[in-house]
DNA sequence: ATCGCCTCCTGCGCGC
DNA sequence: TGCGCGCAGGAGGCGA
């Protein structure tokens, strides 16, 4: 369910909750995520202090002081900051208690998630050391897209949302970006000229930087960790508006399939 | 190498 | 009210 902006809100909130604090108990009570949560982590963690929340891709990367806390929220999942004495909820797997009685709390209802430690570098972790660019920063550019999209014969959407190409375009963004530089989802991607690929830069980075700024989109249950769900659901302008007019000429915006996921687009301005 | 399909899992909304 | 179905914001892994 998290795309980029939804993980950055996810990371902003968390940070100043979880940062300096001392970890004095851990518990795991479901380690069967997408990968099983290390066994060893009580161990690990324990009075380990963290230093700081970064992100990469998807990724989330809490740094404690002797190695990385690799979270990813999968489809479901979110992170929350508790009191002590607050309930557990269906589906809280991994806990966090800090010295201060504060409790971080990792809920993935479907479980696609997951949670990895490495005492490394967290980048050279073998699920991010091959992942591309981040969309915002100089590294995914006209050039690049327009290189590793020759001769490719993937539709443009299921390519942009591939993170080996840029990460953290993901089904919802995909739509949207496409949406704004008129480029119809269904094109092959080697097929999309260089003009197109420098608005599709420009709009991947807009509706992104929008969408962070609104605290991410929140379709069904995306909440930040104050709760409050995310505001750009109601900048949205294809994406859940099958059959509704596009808000730049009036057609009906269409929904189809695409690498078995949903699509919206405009079919009179999207070419 | 690339592509398209399947899969993991739970919950929800819909039509009957 | 209940049931079955399809769908959901991700992404690894497979066979062709």
């Amino acid at each position: 369910m998290p795309e980029l902006p939804e993980v950055e809100t996810t990371r902003r909130g968390i940070e100043p909750l979880v940062r300096n604090k001392y970890v004095e108990r851990v518990l795991v009570h479901n380690a069967s995520l997408r990968w099983p949560v290390p066994s060893d982590l009580k161990t690990t963690l324990l009075s380990q202090k963290v230093c700081s929340v970064e992100r990469r891709s998807k990724y989330l990367l809490m740094n404690f002081e002797q190695g990385t806390l690799i979270i990813h929220l999968g489809m479901t999942g979110h992170l929350r900051v508790c009191r002590s004495g607050e309930e557990r909820r269906k589906h809280d797997h991994v806990e966090l208690f800090f010295t201060d009685r504060s409790i971080l709390r990792f809920n993935d209802s479907r479980r696609f998630g997951a949670i990895f430690w490495t005492n490394a570098d967290p980048l050279q972790h073998e699920r991010l050391i091959s992942l591309g660019p981040e969309p915002l920063n100089g590294l995914f550019n006209t050039d690049y897209l327009f290189r590793v999209s020759r001769g490719r014969k993937i539709a443009v959407k299921p390519f942009i949302m591939d993170a080996h190409v840029v990460v953290g375009v993901g089904n919802i963004y995909a739509s949207e970006a496409l949406f704004r530089a008129r480029i119809a989802p269904g094109r092959q991607a080697g097929q999309v000229s260089r003009k197109a690929f420098a608005l599709l830069v420009q709009s991947v980075q807009e509706v992104l930087t929008e969408a962070i700024a609104a605290g991410g989109t929140t379709i069904r249950d995306f909440m930040d960790t104050e709760g409050r769900p995310g505001y750009f659901k109601q900048e949205l302008r294809v994406y859940g508006r099958a059959g509704e007019p596009c808000t730049a000429c009036g057609s009906t915006i269409t929904q189809t399939r695409l690498g078995q996921r949903s699509t919206y687009y405009c079919p009179k301005c999207q070419r």
